[in-house]
DNA sequence: AGCGGTACAGCAAGCGCTTTCTATACGAGG
DNA sequence: CCTCGTATAGAAAGCGCTTGCTGTACCGCT
C-alpha cells in the first residue's frame, strides 16, 4: 500500500540502507548512486515515515514552541520570529523541522500536558514563551519536567519569561519591571500624581514584575499609593474597559491610567472616552509592549516597545542550537519607552 | 537510560502487552492490574514514546493547522477555537492530541513542504486555514497532496478557505464575495459614489471574492469603477497606510475608502487623518473582518464581521470526526455587516 | 607484482511499541 | 466430575527506519 524505504531501494536496485543515507546526507554515496536513488524517491512518491525514523534515530525534528493565547499578537510576534528562525520550510535552516505552537490558554495544566506531549514526541528543542505562573507547585512540576526534558536531550529556551531555577533551560527574559518603572516615571514627570493602575492576572509573574516597576517609581518619587489605585484583570480589553470604569469608580480624581499591556490600555480608552473624559488633556494612558495597532490609535499610545521578533529569532536560534547561549544562560532585554499622544501633562 | 515499556512492565509483574493495553485502555484488563500497572507508570515516571507507538500503530495524534501569518489575529483566533476543540490538553476530547500550528507565512512552497511534514508524520488531522493561492500549478500540487494525505487517512479541513477541487477536504468558507457586496452597498446607500478600494495581495482568492463584491455591488448600483480606485496591497497595517496615500494622490475626491481587512483600514485611517482629512465628515473607511480591536479604533470601524471562532470550532470538531461534514462537504457562512462610527455620508 | 588505503555498498541488529494469536484459569452447565 | 465459554495475560512478530560493522573493489605506491 504505502511506499516504503525498501520499495525505493528495489527500484533502485540497491540496499535500504544506501537509500537511508541519500536521504539523511551525511555519508558518502556516490553521485551516480545517489542520483538513481533520488529518482526512485520520486518516480515513486515516497514520503519518509517521520515516526519511524525518529524512532530509528532517537531524534525527531519537532520542534514544540508554547504560547499562552495563540490570538495575541504579542505571543503570534514571538512565535512568528522563533518558527523563522526554526528553519521550518523555508528557513534557512538546513534540515527541515517541523515547529509547532501549542496553545497553553495560560492554564498550568495545559502547559504541563504540552510539555508531556512534547517529550513523547522526544521534541527535539521546546521554546517557552511569555510569563510563568507564579504559582509554586506548579512552577516545581514545570521545572522537574524542564529538567526531564534536558536529559533527554531537549534544547530548553525561555523566551520572555524569567529563568527557570534548578533546570539548565536558557533564559531571554524581558525587564519587565525596568519597562514599567521608566513609564511611570515618564508619567510622573509629567506632573501626574494620582496613577491608577491595571495590572494583569495575579499570579503572573509578567504582572508582578510590571507592577513592581510602577510602584518603585512611585516610591523612589515619594508618591504614597493609594490600594484604590490598583485594579488585577486579565490581559484582553475587555477587562481593560473594566478595570478602568472601576478605578473611575473608586477614585475620579485620577490623571493617568497605567495598563498591563496595549490591549489593556485600548479597553481603558474606550473607558475613558465613555466617561466623556478625553485624552490626555483629562486622563493620560499608557499601555506596554508596543503592539502593532498600538501607535493607530487615537491619540497614539505612549507604551514601552519590547523586542519580541529579536528576542523570538534568538531564541529560535539557541533552540536550534545556531547561536551560543549567553553567558549564565540568563539575558534580559530591555524595553523603549515610546511616547506618544496618550500621555500629557494633568489639569492642575 | 530512558524507562521504556519493557522497565514498567518488569516493575509491575507483567508483560508489555499489558502495560501498552492498560496505556490505551481498550482491551479488558483486570482492576487489580491495572492498578499495579499505572503505579509502576508513576514511580518509574514513564513517559509513552510517541515515535515508537505511532509506527506500531501506524496511527499518530499530531493534527496540523496552517495559517497564513500566526502573527495576525485573524488566523490566532481561528487556529485558537481550532485547537480547543481538536481536545489538545485540556479540550473535552478524551485521546490527548497535539495540535500544531504551522505558519506558511503565505508562501506556497512552505505551505506544501508543511504538509509534506505532516504526511511523514502521519497527521491524524491537517487544517488549512485562510485564503488559497490561485496560482494554477500551486493549486494542483496542494490538491494532489491533500488526495494523498486523505488517502493515507488523515482528515483534511478547509477553514475560511474555498473549497479545493478533486479532493474529498471537507470546505467551511466564508462569503467574502457577499460581504464585500453589502460593505459597499451600505457605502452606496449612505451617498457614496466614489469608493477607493485598497485589496490584498493579488493570486489570493480572498482578495478576489471581496474585491468581487465590492464591484458588483459598484454595477448594481450603475456606478462606472475608475481603475484608479483600486489599488493592491498586503494584508496589513503599513500596506493601508500606503495604499492610501496612493489612492489620495490618484483621485483626492474620494469619499470612501474600502480596505481588505481591519488592519488594513487602520493603516487608512492613519494615512486619511495624517492628510488632514477627518473621518467619516471626510473619507468613510470601511474593513473587513471585525477582529476585537476594530471597535476601539476611533472612530470604530464599520466592517464585516466573519464567525472566525465559530468556523474554526466547527472545524476542529470536523477533524476529529466530533461532527458529521456538512452536506457536499462544503458550508458557506455569512459575514454580518457591523455599521459603525467610521462610516457616513458623504460631504456633498 | 604485492601491499595498504580509500571509497562505497550491504548486512543485520535493533529502536520501543502494538496487536494477533495463543495459553491459562476459573466458574457454570450437563 | 468433566467440558466449555469467558475473562485475562503472555509470546512473538512485526511497524519502517538508522547505523555500526563488515565486505569488496579499485587506486596509488614501493
Amino acid at each position: 500500500m504505502t511506499v516504503t524505504l525498501a520499495d525505493v531501494a528495489a527500484r533502485a536496485q540497491v540496499s535500504p540502507a544506501t537509500v537511508s543515507r541519500v536521504l539523511n546526507g551525511n555519508y558518502p554515496v556516490a553521485a551516480s548512486t545517489r542520483e538513481r536513488v533520488l529518482k526512485a524517491v520520486d518516480e515513486l512518491d515516497y514520503v519518509l515515515n517521520g515516526p519511524a525514523s525518529a524512532l530509528a534515530a532517537a531524534t525527531s525534528d519537532l520542534v514544540g514552541i508554547l504560547v499562552n493565547d495563540i490570538a495575541d499578537p504579542f505571543f503570534g510576534i514571538m512565535a512568528s520570529a522563533i518558527q523563522s528562525e526554526i528553519g521550518g520550510p523555508g528557513g534557512r535552516a538546513g534540515g527541515e523541522r517541523l515547529a509547532v505552537v501549542c496553545n497553553t490558554g495560560g492554564s498550568p495544566e495545559r502547559e504541563l500536558t504540552y510539555l508531556t506531549l512534547l517529550q513523547r514526541q522526544r521534541a527535539a528543542a521546546v521554546v517557552l514563551t511569555g510569563g510563568a505562573m507564579e504559582n509554586a507547585p506548579h512552577a516545581a512540576a514545570v521545572a522537574a519536567k524542564l529538567r526531564k526534558l534536558s536529559e533527554a536531550g531537549t534544547r530548553v529556551v525561555l523566551c520572555g519569561r524569567p529563568p527557570a531555577p534548578d533546570t539548565d533551560a536558557v533564559a531571554l527574559t524581558f525587564d519587565n519591571r525596568g519597562g514599567g518603572k521608566e513609564l511611570t516615571e515618564h508619567l510622573i514627570g509629567l506632573g501626574h500624581r494620582r496613577l491608577g493602575y491595571i495590572a494583569g492576572p495575579e499570579e503572573r509573574t509578567t504582572t508582578r514584575h510590571r507592577l513592581e516597576g510602577h510602584r518603585a517609581a512611585l516610591a523612589a518619587a515619594g508618591i504614597e499609593e493609594d490600594p484604590r489605585w490598583t485594579v488585577h484583570g486579565r490581559y484582553d480589553r475587555r477587562s481593560g474597559y473594566e478595570a478602568t470604569l472601576e478605578l473611575l469608580r473608586r477614585d475620579p480624581t485620577i490623571t493617568a491610567v497605567v495598563a498591563a499591556n496595549d490591549s489593556v490600555a485600548l479597553g481603558a480608552c474606550a473607558a475613558l472616552r465613555e466617561s466623556g473624559l478625553r485624552i490626555p488633556e483629562d486622563v493620560s494612558v499608557a499601555g506596554f509592549d508596543d503592539l502593532p495597532f498600538s501607535i493607530d490609535a487615537v491619540p497614539s499610545l505612549t507604551t514601552v516597545r519590547l523586542p519580541l521578533a529579536e528576542a523570538g529569532a534568538r531564541a529560535g536560534r539557541i533552540a536550534m542550537g545556531r547561536e551560543e547561549p549567553p553567558p549564565g544562560r540568563v539575558a534580559t532585554a530591555r524595553g523603549e519607552l515610546m511616547v506618544r499622544g496618550s500621555s500629557g501633562v494633568p489639569r492642575t
